[in-house]
DNA sequence: CCGTTAACTTATCAGCGTTAGGTTAACGGG
DNA sequence: CCCGTTAACCTAACGCTGATAAGTTAACGG
């Protein structure tokens, strides 16, 4: 981790201390699993540094939130990707990117809430600019395969992929928002989603 | 509403100020349409009251956001059973109340969010007393009915209730959570997510 | 009319995000 | 080697938040 004092940067390394805000601030995250403890005092601090100091880098909290999220995207989407590595069979890896999104969520729940459940830390930015667009273009074109496989009713990707993704998200969110809920065995439920969904998409 | 200055009330009729927080929080919840703005001392001041008062009825903001919540389940458990009287047919009703249902939280988003998308303010409390329950116990029953009348497979209908739970909750929370993004056309949405639960439950 | 006490207020605390303005140390040039 | 420039960072403070301790006021029974 950071060093809980930090020494200056030497001239034009200013952005260095960027790099340490963003990497206490995912620490914090992770390590007591609470957005509300993830106050600017506290990166601050866990960075060697004073609140003052997070504003050269940032314009607010939202922003500081927003770039942690966009790293957090990127690994989403590899993860997805990696996922389906391997996996011929089109439909197959279209159940497997389903199920390594809930599992990315249950796995970093406060990062989740951050990307999937709470207002966007930075509003009303150019639609095709939206964090996480890159990681759903790929459930877009794995629905397009089984499109073209036959494994799926002939029609909109798009449309088809947006329901996958409310679909899955719906899982995952519940889950998480609501743990004292008496839920049924995961895996089954799992299955049922999943099965539902291949038979009502099939043609 | 409540009058912006309140005279102090009669000797035993301290709970009186219990409903006017309520309805002040309430009020200011729907009118603001921001979570954030609901401070203990707005809603003081919308009741006419110091903020310390409010700590007399709830112990902490929690807990008043909790009971804003319950009353609004109340309403939500009725909006929904509202949604599907006369309604003869089985399957018919289960998708009128899962239409309702989305319905409700893009009409009151703000309470769904602290509904359905946030920790529940009052954690840890017994399973069977959690808000909302008595709502999810209408779906289980429509999906029994559903499942007597052949139109569903045959099953665990609190499992099947959970599937069709997460799925309405998935376009609901979505769509409040992420406004900026390219959504499809709101109706032929709705219509896949309907159309793939009941081909994929069907027997 | 008066004591009791329920109902409510004043004053204050620690912590939050954020800003204005001052300080310090790294470096290029003389 | 020292000096001015300026990037990098800090001190002090503002107005806000949720929350608490301790004081005040007014309704009522006797």
């Amino acid at each position: 981790m950071t060093p809980a004092t930090r020494r200056r940067a030497r001239r034009g390394q200013g952005e260095l201390l960027r790099a340490d805000i963003l990497a206490a601030a995912e620490q914090l995250l992770i390590k007591t699993g609470d957005q509300g403890a993830v106050s600017i005092r506290a990166i601050a601090d866990a960075a060697g540094v004073t609140p003052p100091s997070i504003y050269l880098h940032f314009a607010d909290k939202a922003e500081l939130l927003g770039a942690v999220c966009e790293a957090r995207f990127a690994e989403f989407s590899r993860y997805i990707e990696h996922a389906t590595e391997g996996i011929d069979d089109p439909m197959e890896a279209l159940w497997e990117m389903g199920r390594a999104y809930v599992r990315f969520g249950l796995e970093n729940p406060e990062h989740y809430r951050i990307m999937f459940m709470t207002r966007p830390p930075a509003e009303g930015l150019p639609p095709d600019k939206l964090p996480g667009l890159n990681a759903f273009s790929h459930v877009v074109e794995a629905v397009a395969r089984c499109m073209d496989a036959g494994a799926i009713a002939a029609g909109d990707p798009f449309l088809v992929g947006t329901n996958l993704w409310t679909a899955v998200h719906g899982v995952t969110s519940l889950l998480i928002a609501r743990p004292d809920f008496p839920w049924p065995d995961f895996d089954r439920l799992m299955g049922l989603v999943v099965d539902v969904q291949s038979k009502g998409l099939r043609p």
